[in-house]
RNA sequence: GCCCGGGUAGCUCAGGGGUAGAGCAGUGGAUUGAAAAUCCUCGUGUCGGUGGUUCGAUUCCGCCCCUGGGCA
């Protein structure tokens, strides 16, 4: 079935009130899609995916072009400073709204977990503490590792100990981190995770799924496509407070394409090593799109 | 032409008389507040070719081919 044939089919599928999730791929086309459904039958265009909220990173990020932008409304783009901390709860927050403002929202992302929070609900954890977060960090940066958080949790916390991925340093400092700030542990919270805000039964669900060797194509010609279109000036522009721990500087290419400004990469390895790690990603999120996004409408691509 | 190195997994390389192993790439998986993050699993390839020595050669010897450097 062709594109086209396969978009007109879930068109006439899907009542113009309800809401729309769009999962898939980086560089499967998903704005596009997105685009037509909002502009044949009308909605808000709503980002769910965790890199494009930065407002330093719009090139490399793939966010849409004001152009696409001003052919329909669209919300949680680059609406957050690249300088702060941002996560699946603030996007909740910031994404149910949507929900119920009266027009109907298409949300469209490569963010597996946040499709999650939204669908399957995500608990109200207190923020955890700079200070905290800063002492788990010393704490594995002094041990070498993070067997030491681990202990806290086996000692305090062993309901959660036992159901983390204990090989994951990252899984056990947030566990660590909750039960120090919240005096509660992670597993005792996740019990009492809310009814989801938009049941996936109520919503019209689609994945692209893209052929694994038509995507990695498309990849490589997108980061040239990237550097035509200014990647390089937008990294100049973010040399200055470049600070490889924020969340925004995680965007695939930045820390690459910062090293070639520097002068410790050529262009050719960073355009390399970019293309590579988003080959890469986009394999997790095949597979998180597979394990977990099974009762979707897929949409085969090309 | 001569001298010295190399030719081993897709790439970079380690090893060494009893048919071989790492990193990277790749694969499959996990995923409840850093998620474009983080973590787990999977390594048979005429060990350049061809003769020879040997019970046995990818490992030693001869010749050939390719390649890096040096001398002419």
């Amino acid at each position: 079935m062709s594109l086209s044939v396969q978009i007109s089919h879930h068109l006439a599928a899907l009542s113009p009130e309800q809401p729309v999730l769009i999962a898939g791929p980086t560089a499967s086309g998903k704005s596009a899609l997105a685009l037509e459904i909002a502009e044949r039958q009308g909605g808000v265009i709503v980002n769910a995916d965790a890199l494009q909220v930065f407002d330093n990173w719009r090139v490399l990020t793939a966010r849409p072009p004001a152009q696409d932008e001003a052919r329909a409304p669209h919300a949680l783009y680059g609406h957050v400073s690249g300088t702060s901390a941002y996560s699946v709860g603030h996007w909740l927050r910031d994404a149910t709204p949507f929900l119920t403002s009266g027009q109907r929202p298409i949300f469209v992302g490569g963010t597996g977990l946040y499709f999650s929070a939204l669908t399957e609900g995500l608990v109200e954890i207190p923020p955890t503490p700079d200070s905290i977060r800063a002492e788990g960090n010393a704490r594995r940066a002094q041990d070498g590792d993070h067997l030491g958080l681990l202990a806290d949790l086996d000692a305090e916390d062993p309901q959660t100990a036992q159901k983390v991925d204990r090989l994951n340093p990252m899984r056990v400092q947030r566990a660590w981190e909750v039960l120090r700030a919240t005096g509660q542990g992670l597993a005792a919270w996740q019990a009492m995770t809310p009814p989801p805000a938009l049941p996936l039964e109520t919503a019209y669900p689609i994945v692209m799924d893209a052929d694994k060797d038509w995507l990695n194509d498309r990849i490589a010609q997108r980061f040239q496509i990237m550097l035509d279109s200014g990647a390089l000036e937008e990294t100049q522009a973010n040399l200055p407070n470049w600070d490889p721990t924020l969340p925004s500087s995680k965007a695939i290419g930045a820390p690459e394409l910062i090293a070639y400004l520097q002068g410790d990469m050529t262009l050719a390895r960073a355009k390399e090593a970019a293309t590579v790690a988003t080959r890469q990603f986009a394999k997790r999120q095949r597979t998180w799109f597979r394990a977990r996004m099974k009762s979707y409408h897929h949409i085969s691509l090309p």
